[in-house]
RNA sequence: AGGGGUAUAGCCAAACGGUAAGGCAACGGCCUCUGACGCCGUCAUCUCUUGGUUCGAAUCCAGGUACCCCUGCCA
């Protein structure tokens, strides 16, 4: 556990409650979690959420979590996506050791078990279609009809369903359905659908398959399987829980699971529906899922977004059962918090205007060694560079200071991180009043401290760089996607929210000469600006190309 | 409207009949060669609401109110 982790504090929540009793009361003598995707999609951050409770709980009590691909919809499913969570499990520091499981495992077991209700008379083959089973369903407040397919014998249930699975019939001419109560109040209890017919080719099992379980019908049964004590799922599938027990009631399971229910993340200026996410997408509004502005993991992960940071968030929201919205700030937060203790400082001109130091001379060339981390030496230092020109933010200069400003003015004093302290002695400027360059002279004696010769202490420190040393890059500086916090709230279009500046794409920033050697698993601080990856995807050889992961706290600028 | 849930600070969240943890944010102050980091302090006489039980209630009881989920051959 990383040192972040420790920092975030442990709250006890409802599930370690119940863990807790479960293990004390001896009910169970272990406990056996599962993360159960399905492999339609990419896994966003709300997913990081669940992987963070489930393995969590696995690991501070003890016990095992599965990695269980719920692939019982193969018009949905593809081999990408099983890969591509697997490896986002995997970054976000879990192990699922021997136990990569999937539903698909289990299909001649659940066939099996379906078979045994027909014989039970607990199911029967439904030649009604979709729109007359709707229609049969009732609604919420109006009891449903009984299907006149319902009273079928067990023999002709059994005929009939063999047949479906041998593929004897097209999609949608039939299901099976569990003879449960079609005046249940709740209404999933109506006769849910166990098996439809899906003549597609499986991820996982190939084209074994005509017919495929219904989630309902597969998730119980294959925690049993896989002795799962604790199936921890979202708050929508609490209405299932009655279904989800029936199954483990009335078949031959092999043990019993209970399911607890937790509310799913939602996160501020975003949106995380699958939906949305990919409207993003193939509308061009995002680069792809994993472009850096995105919640997905793929997404968060190219931003730099560190797999400690994120799992460190996961902890401080906690868990509980009340709907609730995360501050996309905490999670900027624990970024920042793991990045400041990691990251390796350097310095970086994101909009450059030129410092001619008049009073040094041309041609002439220091080195000065620099810190990687203020707080931490044994991170060491680096060399940068000094010599006459040098680059300076264009934010750090002010011709007409506003009140606060303790930068760089006209006749100022600032002194240069790690260099000299220098005065600014005049603009110069082109025709039409915007300023080309700015000139100034440098105390030779300043090198250490932030004093001046006659005792004055220096209220400003900028950054710079060497302009004959600078390696010129290309910065992206991300931003929120929305500028709402709640883009997804009721009725409007959540594309009326984003936030047209989510990217600003500079492309001539100067950074210091030791990022030559930047590696794109190292985050950089830099300094007074941000914290910063490369990008892993459009850096080129000699060409790179930096995502800004968070800006540091600014309590100047807010205020 | 039938069923199932949830209400504790700006945002999360603990508490299990014994006198409202913690985190984030915010606000003061200190420190600082990053307006960063760090440090110190402040921040619910009160738990959606109205009654009741009790020596004692966020916790128990009764009645309201608000919000969320459920009418896929999705998960």
């Amino acid at each position: 556990m990383t040192s972040i982790e420790q920092a975030a504090p442990v709250t006890n929540n409802f599930l370690r409650t119940i863990i807790d009793e479960d293990l004390k009361s001896g009910k169970h003598a272990g406990i056996v979690t599962r993360f159960p995707p399905e492999p339609n999609g990419y896994l966003h951050i709300g997913h990081a959420k669940s992987i963070c409770i489930n393995f969590g709980l696995a690991r501070d009590f003890g016990g095992r979590c599965h990695l269980r691909f719920d692939d019982t919809n193969p018009a949905k499913e593809e081999q990408e996506y099983i890969d591509s969570i697997k490896e986002n499990v995997r970054w976000l520091g879990f192990d699922w050791g021997e136990h990569l499981h999937y539903a698909s495992d289990n299909f001649e077991q659940l066939y099996c078990w379906a078979v045994y209700l027909i014989k039970q008379g607990k199911a029967y083959v439904e030649d009604l279609n979709a729109e007359q089973i709707r229609a049969y369903r009732g609604t919420l407040t109006e009891a449903g009809t009984e299907s006149p397919y319902r009273t079928r014998s067990v023999e002709e249930n059994l005929d009939l369903f063999g047949r479906m699975r041998a593929g004897e019939f097209p999609d949608g001419s039939r299901v099976l359905r569990a003879k449960i109560d079609m005046a249940a109040p709740n209404i999933n209890l109506r006769d849910p659908v166990l098996y439809r017919i899906i003549h597609a080719p499986h991820p996982h099992v190939g084209d074994a398959w005509k017919i495929y379980p219904m989630y309902d019908f597969a998730h119980g049964q294959t925690d049993a399987i896989e002795e799962i004590t604790h199936s921890i799922c979202t708050l929508e599938f609490e209405s299932h829980k009655p279904l989800y027990e029936w199954f483990l009631d009335n078949l031959p399971v092999p043990a019993r699971p209970r399911q607890y229910e937790f509310a799913r993340l939602n996160l501020t200026y975003t949106v995380m529906s699958k939906r949305k996410l990919q409207e993003l997408v193939q509308l061009g509004i995002v680069s792809g899922w994993d472009d850096p502005r995105m919640p997905t993991l793929v997404g968060i992960r190219r931003r730099g977004y560190t797999p400690d940071a994120v799992r460190a968030f996961c902890e401080m929201i906690g868990v509980g059962r009340s709907d609730s919205w995360i501050d996309v700030a905490i999670l900027e937060e624990c970024v920042r918090a793991d990045l400041n203790d990691s990251a390796p400082r350097a310095m970086a001109v994101l909009r450059p205007i030129k410092l001619v130091i008049d009073n040094y001379p041309a041609g002439q060339t220091e080195e000065f060694q620099a810190s990687n981390h203020p707080q931490k030496p044994e991170m060491g230092s680096r060399s940068i560079n000094f010599s006459r020109e040098l680059w300076i933010d264009s934010d750090d200069f002010m011709e007409v200071p506003s009140k606060g400003f303790h930068r760089l003015t006209v006749g100022g004093e600032v002194k240069l991180r790690c260099g000299y302290i220098i005065t600014c002695t005049g603009v110069v400027k082109d025709s039409e009043g915007a300023i080309l360059e700015l000139h100034g002279d440098y105390d030779p004696a300043s090198r250490e401290g932030i004093h001046t010769a006659d005792g004055r202490k220096v209220k400003g420190v900028i950054h710079w760089v060497s302009a004959v040393h600078a390696i010129t890059a290309e910065v992206r500086l991300f931003d929120r996607l929305f500028s709402d916090p709640n883009p997804d709230r009721g009725g409007a279009d959540y594309k009326q929210f984003l936030n047209p500046n989510s990217v600003e794409t500079l492309s001539d920033c100067k950074l210091e000469a030791s990022l030559a050697g930047a590696e794109t698993e190292t985050r950089y601080q830099f300094e007074r600006q941000g914290y910063f990856r490369l990008d892993p995807k459009d850096t080129r050889p000699g060409t790179p190309v930096f995502n800004r992961i968070v800006t540091l706290r600014d309590v100047w600028t807010k205020k």
